[in-house]
RNA sequence: GGCGAUGUAGCUCAGAUGGUUAGAGCAUACGGCUCAUAUCCGUAGUGUCCGGGGUUCAAUUCCCUGCAUCGCCA
């Protein structure tokens, strides 16, 4: 099997944001899925880069719209690898051989009498790039840009969409998927229930220049869609290319609901006057709202996917946006539904699954895949293995069908499940007592395997984490999975496995210093005496701090803190210091080192253990999330008990 | 103005071709466990299923109507 799948081409006059990244991630995942099935897929997306808007843009920054275009078209493909987006090819409607195929394809349809010439009048608003009916204005004005329009009377060119009406009647109703979902078909259906008018598509060049010159008059430029929509074919090669021949049967678009028109009308239409058959299906999809309100640039809302990533990571903002959405609804977006489903989905439920089973294998296995008799196997491990089974045949009907929310809802019943087993079946029990060495066994075998299934079909959506997930379990040739490895048994015994490594951090909810950030920027108000000193401290309130350099003498854990060591340091005279640094040091390696502590702090007792002072170090948040910590020290060693200021 | 969709727990949403105690996740409270990332497991909830009318033995579900929100069209 193949599949073609497409993003639209982004126009280039704004840079990408969350829409955008949400279109080109559920094609990634889709194209991914795909591959996971055994398809032979090819993906592209790419940009638009013709006509008065780009113009106006590049006029306005003072470039020629050659160097204008060649900018943003950068900066959005250079966007889709921090996505984990992996195109199979971008393309560009500036490219030299879509610029020929267009031609081509209007000259074919032309020579058929498809396209003809004629006279129109009309209101032309500039920033809608069209002709306005009078009925649409609003005191005279373009209700959406607040500009009269111009009366303008000009000679174009038409292709004869209305043609091919009926035909496209008849084939949205044999064809149940061809517009999905359901209530964009319904929409679209009710809208050819009215006579179709034919399309405009050409501009004088008197008008525009910046466009592709129609090959039978050189007075006019295609306008937009005739020019964007083929696209689809030039990627593939339309129309010798072998990749035509092979992909273009499978191919599906993913659009957002504001072009539905275009996909669904103007191009199986265009498509059909061409004599190519129709794509196999259209998925039309929703709009993000940020904070309850849409995102606009006026308000100052517009969310940068690069930003995002910076702050989210990239598998947790993929997983958000497919888990949030159910495709095809509107959805909102705000700082506190990632975090929220980071924490509660990715950390706790996934995560901690996750890191947990590791840890006992760790402990009770060796660090190895248990070897297992079949025998012992109980109805627990039966009931796991058909609740796996089942949601294997869940995922793949909901990803197939765009309903990437159901289908990692039914995986994240197995996770829940997962947690369960564990708590009911108590490996930690088990571990205490010797003749429960083959049960134990098996429930580690259990979760090593159910855990082998959850990276696989995680891959789609959280490349990522899932290969992380799969370098921890030595899976070997992780990057060439297909569902069909999801049989049960995968593991093998004797395996090494890696040693366990947090997937997904924890996240703190930021409300507040959130809300003020986005204040302060949005208004930009110069800082006041008062705030400036907000902050600030004196010379004589630092000199209150005594900081000195102290050596390491001794260091361990203390039993029931996952973070905290417990310290013993020459400053020169003996103390002991708690340190939550349990999770970036082993205590072995802190003898001997030279830190800075803080040596006049309130001491205080922390797990039973009273601490005389703090040790400092620094911390970074790493780009895959997890956080770095580095004891701070002095460049060069000093005598114990030096002052630091 | 025309057509259509939606309105269910604090939030996001499932759901029943009409039938007994209307569900899930998150959030909240309490209890338990210790393998785990202050994680996990269990228990507890609250609902005029948008308002009104109708059909029916029985309506949150079907019909009509009103209101609200949203979409498409003009």
């Amino acid at each position: 099997m193949s599949t073609y799948v497409t993003t639209p081409i982004y126009y280039v006059n704004a840079l990408p944001h969350l829409g955008h990244a949400y279109t080109t991630i559920v094609t990634d995942t889709y194209s991914r899925f795909r591959k996971l099935c055994g398809d032979d897929v090819r993906f592209q997306t790419g940009t638009d880069e013709h006509g008065e808007k780009i113009v106006e843009a590049a006029v306005k920054e003072g470039v020629s719209p050659r160097e204008y275009v060649d900018r943003i078209s950068t900066a959005f493909q250079g966007t889709w690898p921090s996505l984990s987006v992996e195109p199979d090819y971008l393309i560009r409607t500036t490219d030299a051989d879509h610029m020929q195929t267009v031609q081509d394809i209007l000259q074919m349809v032309y020579d058929k009498g498809d396209i003809y010439f004629s006279e129109y009048s009309g209101l032309y608003c500039k920033g809608c790039e069209r002709f306005l009916t009078e009925k649409e204005l609003v005191d005279g004005k373009c209700p959406d840009h607040q500009v009269a329009p111009e009366e303008i009377s000009e000679q174009n060119y038409f292709f004869r969409m209305s043609k091919y009406q009926d035909w496209l009647i008849n084939h949205i109703k044999e064809n149940p998927e061809f517009i999905t979902p359901e209530r964009y078909r319904n929409e679209v259906l009710s809208f050819l229930s009215e006579p179709l008018e034919d399309l405009c598509i050409s501009r004088p060049t008197s008008r525009l220049t910046w466009g592709i010159p129609l090959p039978f008059d050189e007075n006019f430029v295609t306008y937009v869609w005739f020019d964007a929509l083929i696209n689809y074919l030039t990627g593939l090669g339309y129309p010798n290319g072998e990749l035509y021949a092979k992909y273009w049967q499978d191919a599906e678009h993913v659009i957002a609901k504001d072009i539905l028109k275009p996909h669904a009308i103007y191009w199986p239409t265009m498509l059909r006057s061409m004599d190519v058959p129709a794509y196999k299906r259209l998925h039309v999809h929703g709009y993000w709202n940020v904070d309850e309100t849409k995102m606009s640039k006026s308000i100052g809302n517009v969310v940068r996917p690069k930003d995002l990533v910076e702050a989210y990571g990239v598998d947790t903002l993929r997983y958000f946006v497919l888990r949030e959405m159910s495709f095809g609804l509107d959805s909102s977006f705000s700082a506190d539904s990632i975090i929220a489903r980071q924490n509660s989905d990715l950390a706790n439920d996934l995560g901690n699954l996750f890191s947990r089973s590791l840890t006992m294998i760790d402990k009770y296995a060796g660090q190895k895949v248990p070897q297992i008799e079949q025998s012992l196997e109980e109805e627990a491990e039966q009931e796991l293995q058909q609740a796996i089974q089942d949601m294997l045949v869940a995922y793949e009907k909901h990803m197939n069908s765009f309903n990437f929310h159901k289908g990692l809802q039914s995986v994240w019943e197995v996770i829940s499940l997962l947690n369960k087993y564990i708590v009911t079946n108590a490996p930690w029990d088990l571990a205490k007592d010797d003749s429960q060495q083959g049960r134990l066994n098996v429930v580690l075998y259990t979760l090593l395997e159910a855990l082998r299934v959850l990276a696989i079909v995680l891959k789609p959506v959280m490349p990522s984490a899932a290969d992380k997930m799969a370098a921890a379990l030595s899976l070997e040739n992780f990057d060439q999975a297909t569902l069909t490895d999801c049989t049960w048994g995968g593991m093998t015994a004797g395996q090494a496995l890696a040693a366990p490594e947090p997937l997904f951090p924890r996240l703190e909810k930021k409300k507040k210093e959130q809300k003020q950030q986005a204040q302060s920027k949005a208004k930009k108000k110069p800082a006041t005496k008062a705030e400036q000193l907000d902050g600030v401290i004196t010379f004589e309130q630092f000199g209150q701090v005594e900081l000195r350099v102290a050596t390491v003498i001794a260091a361990e854990s203390i039993p029931k803190a996952d973070k905290l060591l417990k310290l013993t340091v020459e400053a020169p005279e003996k103390r002991t210091i708690v340190a939550g640094i349990a999770e970036y040091y082993a205590p072995e390696d802190l003898p001997g080192r030279q830190v800075i502590i803080v040596a006049n702090l309130k001491p205080a007792k922390l797990r039973g253990v009273v601490s005389e002072g703090m040790v400092l170090a620094a911390k970074q948040k790493l780009e895959d999330g997890t956080e770095q910590l580095t004891l701070a020290t002095v460049a060069e060693k000093m005598a114990p008990g030096s002052r630091v200021a």
